[in-house]
DNA sequence: AAAATAAGTTAGGTTAGCCTAAAAAACTGT
DNA sequence: ACAGTTTTTTAGGCTAACCTAACTTATTTT
């Protein structure tokens, strides 16, 4: 058990969120310089600056040259900005209604207000979701976060009828192009044909006209083989 | 009309917000230095340095050695602050069910967040609430501020049937004092008596037993004659 | 009208969090 | 193994937002 005395920054708060999603999808290879820099929109001075100050406060584990990880106490506390990142967007689609491509940015400030008890009512309130609007899992109040099996449409590469349970891809751009194609997390795809020159897919949404899926496309959205 | 080009940090928006509410409780008197140092907890030196920077970007009349006010994109910001303030406290409590002394800090935070379209919807999810937890007004989505004309209830010194409309001290400590007398925004004081010596009041809160209000109390009750 | 006191400003210093440019270390390809 | 490239760190600087201590201006008291 561990209690933090020190009192951590918003800036020192998205660095450890950039390092614990940088981490997660480099299936635990921790974090580089380069790709916090990028990540966060810092030149690479910056963030091996940011690194020495982290490492200080016990919450990354940084040698030099090397690439960074969480300490337990910083992967707790990257856990907790995500629950909360993700209970925001909740709030934010199911009772304000803004669309699923507008929550990400209004979230990405109020995961930063320090309240547990807010946090908690929260949760209560959105009546203990445990999924976000893009598919993405909650981190429940303990901490615990359940990793949902999904792949990408395009690995399974076959003929079959799958579950679309979220997206690889955050971005404006990727969320309103699937709108606008109709897909919404949920839905039905049945792929009926696979080109084998560009691996494009023609798929059916539920019971909707039959359509192509660009593997740009398909490499982002992340489905489960329908039971 | 003036756009606001550069954008405001967290800390501007709080010494504003203090401009604002210390220049209301002097009658538009404006604020001193001293006034901003003990309310935002720095030091006098510290807030002649920030008013220079709030009048470089022109949202204070600041002379040295008076006392400085807003300017009227300075105010339509104070405004705007104190709006999502108000309307983040009534969700504190209308919908994840916080007192109204824990409303406070964690708004505190909230008024902060940065989406105007946020604060539209916000305000249509609470079903437009004219009055935030305390009794305060909350300002319309363009920028009036509707002043009630509640005052003391030890001003009016004289036996008679109020009604309790908001209180003038905003501590964790009166309100939870208020809360132990059984008192809520809303409620009727009927006052029976009034002790000439210290001007402490002997009322009925609605229909409940008669008690004791000391001037400490009463001179914090805002109050308008009941009709 | 001085003297005393209070209020406000200035000067110089600190820290967090960024930057650029140069240096050092770690990889990569042959 | 070593030359070239990429990655990371270091060194030196900057600004916002604080501080203290000294100084200046304004106000109050006598
Ligand atoms: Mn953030
Ligand atoms: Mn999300
Ligand atoms: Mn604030
Ligand atoms: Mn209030």
């Amino acid at each position: 058990m561990y209690i933090c005395i020190v009192d951590i920054s918003l800036t020192e708060e998205n660095y450890i969120k950039a390092i614990f999603s940088i981490n997660a999808s480099n299936k635990g290879e921790g974090a580089s310089t380069n790709e916090l820099s990028e990540q966060l929109n810092n030149k690479a001075g910056s963030v091996t600056d940011m690194l020495k100050r982290l490492a200080e406060k016990k919450l990354i584990h940084y040698q030099k040259y090397k690439s960074v990880s969480l300490s337990s106490a910083g992967e707790k506390l990257a856990i907790g900005i995500v629950r909360k990142h993700r209970l925001w967007e909740v709030f934010l689609m199911e009772k304000l209604h803004f669309k699923w491509d507008e929550v990400h940015d209004i979230a990405e400030e109020l995961e930063h207000i320090k309240s547990d008890e807010l946090v908690l009512r929260l949760d209560a309130f959105l009546g203990k979701p445990r999924f976000d609007p893009h598919g993405d899992p909650i981190p429940d109040a303990k901490g615990h976060l359940f990793l949902p099996h999904a792949k990408p449409l395009s690995h399974f590469a076959r003929i079959g009828t799958y579950t679309f349970l979220g997206v690889a891809e955050h971005s404006k751009l990727f969320l309103q192009h699937l709108t606008s194609l109709g897909l919404k997390i949920g839905d039905t795809i049945k792929v009926l044909d696979i080109n084998a020159f560009d691996h494009s897919l023609m798929v059916k949404i539920n019971r909707n006209e039959h359509q192509f899926f660009s593997e740009a496309v398909s490499s982002k959205l992340l489905v489960d083989i329908k039971k």
